[in-house]
DNA sequence: AATTATATATGACAAGGTGTCATTTGTCAA
DNA sequence: TTGACAAATGACACCTTGTCATATATAATT
């Protein structure tokens, strides 16, 4: 987290910075961001930088924190409009997010978290998702979800099927950067992996 | 790819600086590596590491290419072993894994891939499968896997599937290291998840 | 208002990494 | 022996990082 100095400066101040950031993250992927390049671009010295954060992922992750936290918002706002129904709720996600990465504005930036996305951003992505206990994030979507037509024996398998659809969710989406595939294409092969992952793998019901 | 003066020096010169590259990989991941390090290692000049290889990332993806290899031979014994189960070759492959990242020799050197496995680290060890078309090696393993039992209704949808199980065991295999579980509990997870994948998330069979 | 205490800003600096290149050393064939 | 080519070297210029002593601004106190 950035240090308490950070939070005392100006609006203004801190909002240049986060563009600055912002811009230098969108230009390369985190490791190859270069602090000074920020620091010139926000316009402020290289000791103030170390006055606010401890070093370039504090800054980062703190961005990639807002982006997320929409992200989670916009979830929960699908979800509540289509009836708890988990998966088409997962399937308009998507679409919405391929869309957003089309942005000028946060394109770039998401393109170079998703194309290096590792287990520190997803968790700051899904956080909460795939851990061993109930989250309270986890806790506030499982009130909302319809689980009438979820296959699922208990609680445990249920956060498996969550875990599941969102792995397969950003694994779509990455694939949709690397592939350079048109958002139509991504989306209907995405599609069809949720259509695979409901209907089941496998041919026999009991086995 | 490494240059042609790599393959010309001698296998024991060769050896000595992929020992020493191991090793710097072995310390942390890619990103932090240190090119002084392994020249230092190695025992060669800075300047020979140069007439080698490109950078840092030529030298690693040579690396890890021989890991990958390895694994899909391994993939490919156990399946035909199991006579064409692409499931249980999944768990089987899994265990395998999960126990190989336990090994001093191997141990740190995947644990630093897989926790910042990428695009890139992903298409190393799963290189073609996740191809918009058959490429060879996916045509290879196609022929081997018994599709009697695949809820599939053509070759895509075998393309898909076959995605899905990578992507969901390469996840499991990361959160075996993130959450640091034992053996055991990450085993137990990733095998409530195959049978979820198998048995299907809806309830309804046909909707 | 003057003084003191505290918070913030600065940029020079040492340490250390990178990639290059002119030069040296080694090898092999004529 | 000589010449041609391949490989090895390490000094070098350039760059980034994190720190720290110092300077400046802001708030608090008398």
């Amino acid at each position: 987290m950035p240090k308490q100095t950070f939070f005392n400066i100006s609006k203004d101040k801190r909002e240049t910075l986060l563009n600055a950031a912002q811009k230098e993250f969108s230009r390369v992927q985190l490791s190859e961001a270069l602090i000074s390049n920020i620091v010139k671009s926000a316009g402020i010295s290289r000791g103030s930088f170390y006055q606010y954060f401890n070093d370039k992922e504090d800054l980062y992750f703190f961005l990639l924190n807002k982006y997320a936290k929409e992200s989670k918002e916009s979830f929960i706002s699908i979800l509540k409009k289509l009836n708890g129904d988990i998966f088409n709720t997962f399937i308009e996600m998507f679409h919405l997010m391929l869309k957003k990465f089309k942005t000028k504005e946060h394109g770039d930036f998401l393109r170079n978290a998703f194309l290096n996305m590792n287990h520190k951003i997803e968790n700051t992505f899904t956080n909460g998702f795939n851990k061993r206990k109930f989250s309270n994030e986890l806790l506030e979507l499982s009130d909302l979800i319809d689980k009438e037509n979820l296959n699922i024996a208990d609680e445990k398998e249920f956060r498996h099927v969550m875990q599941i659809l969102m792995v397969i969710t950003l694994h779509n989406t990455i694939s949709n950067f690397t592939n350079e595939m048109p958002i139509k294409e991504s989306l209907e092969n995405y599609i069809t992996e949720i259509h695979l992952l409901k209907k089941g793998l496998c041919k026999e019901r009991r086995r």
